[in-house]
DNA sequence: ATTATCTATAGATCTATAGATAATGC
DNA sequence: ATTATCTATAGATCTATAGATAATGC
């Protein structure tokens, strides 16, 4: 009945640990892409892997770890966050690379993040972190919409209602257009249009954001451009 | 054991019916918006009724009905926009005029829209009427962003495309801004902002989602002061 | 001795139904 | 006879823990 369930997300107390953990987040991962998380039973993530129900909890204490632990794996667009506000540089072309990179990894990404709200408010002290991140990205946008209004490139708005509409947006977005079985041929889900792919939401979204936030919109094309120079690497599906 | 669930959502057999079943639907609103409708249980709606929990299944046969209920209330932002489909002039001023009303209707809904698609999604036969409200409310907002793209209002765009963000960007902020227990003062919800008033967060977004379809947006000002004397009614809280 | 798994089960919840019962109205 | 409620309970789920067991490695 020893306990091998670390602190730690990515990295266990040996490598073997390491890796088993990892393996049982790439499966959950799976799952919750496919049924979502409350539809998914600690059962069945075991016997997807090969376990027995209970042989989980050897490696995570509870089924909210295993969402942390994939949560955590997405912090990437925070640390791409942190890059584009130490550069220097058209603020627009900064914050339409970093929405293009968020909104990316977001349809990446095998959980709905609406989903993760919901339970989150539930259980603020279990998603401290969680909350944490996504308040310091609120904060990182609402920095560079600020950096482009004193520069002239955005017309003169409300900072922090503006990041929060932008980030709202994208998180509906990403309802629409996450990678999911939900979204295979064939599948009976009411939504339509899945069909775009990753890349071209993520592109056109993000241009369509900074469109509503430009003082002179015919700039666009020059800040897309110059974004896409960039070419900033995308999280893998 | 006689059972009393019509099928009609506002009317009952007789009016006395009508009025047991809507106050089921007021006091059922009131906790789906406090604790979201997952976190809401039978027993907990029957209590706050002054009712045995089974006697609830007297007027709803399940769950999901009391639910379906309350997004049939929500449908009169359907009928505002074929008002606005019908009407002539502005494309613009009219899509600026649907917008808002939306925005306004989400956030005063007692259910969050995310948390609903999340469970329609997994139940697509129960929630058949909610899924052609939505896809139908879509429709209406491509036609209105064609009709703004012909008349040379709008840039040219991928009218399904920028209809689907938009409707998007629209439930996502409602998860942020909606009226529920939730956002009051006190509260440990890990939102920010959530004083702007509803009037204040449908004006500002969907004068923010015209901008960014705007062939030039130095006529946002116009189209908003001429929408502004309209005077929609907001959909009561 | 430690590691990783298993079996068995406690414990908690929640929806929905069966059938009894009291009140109302013809 | 019908209406609206109640009590009692079936039935289904799901998380998490206790404790046994086999395998590995010193």
């Amino acid at each position: 009945m020893a306990q091998r369930q670390g602190d730690q997300v990515d990295v266990g107390v040996s490598p073997g640990d390491s890796d088993r953990r990892g393996y049982i987040l790439v499966v959950a991962a799976r799952l919750f892409g496919e049924r979502g998380y409350l539809n998914t039973t600690m059962t069945e993530i075991a016997r997807e892997c090969g376990l027995g129900q209970s042989s989980l909890y050897y490696w995570f204490r509870q089924k909210e770890d295993i969402l942390l632990g994939l949560l955590a794996l997405n912090r990437v667009s925070l640390a791409f966050a942190e890059r584009m506000l130490a550069e220097t540089g058209s603020p627009a072309v900064r914050l339409l690379r970093l929405l293009r990179f968020d909104i990316l990894e977001l349809c990446s990404s095998s959980v709905d993040i609406c989903e993760v709200e919901v339970l989150a408010e539930r259980q603020p002290d279990v998603f401290a972190e969680f909350w944490a991140d996504t308040a310091l990205l609120h904060r990182y946008v609402g920095s560079l919409i600020g950096d482009g209004i004193a520069c002239g490139e955005f017309v003169d708005c409300d900072v922090e209602f503006a990041a929060l509409n932008i980030c709202a947006a994208e998180e509906g977005v990403q309802r629409r257009y996450r990678n999911s079985a939900a979204h295979a041929p064939g599948s009976s889900s009411p939504f339509r249009h899945r069909d775009y792919s990753r890349e071209h939401v993520a592109t056109e979204l993000s241009a369509m954001l900074i469109r509503g936030l430009l003082r002179d919109p015919g700039t666009l094309a020059r800040i897309t451009a110059a974004a896409a120079d960039h070419d900033d690497v995308a999280p893998p599906p």
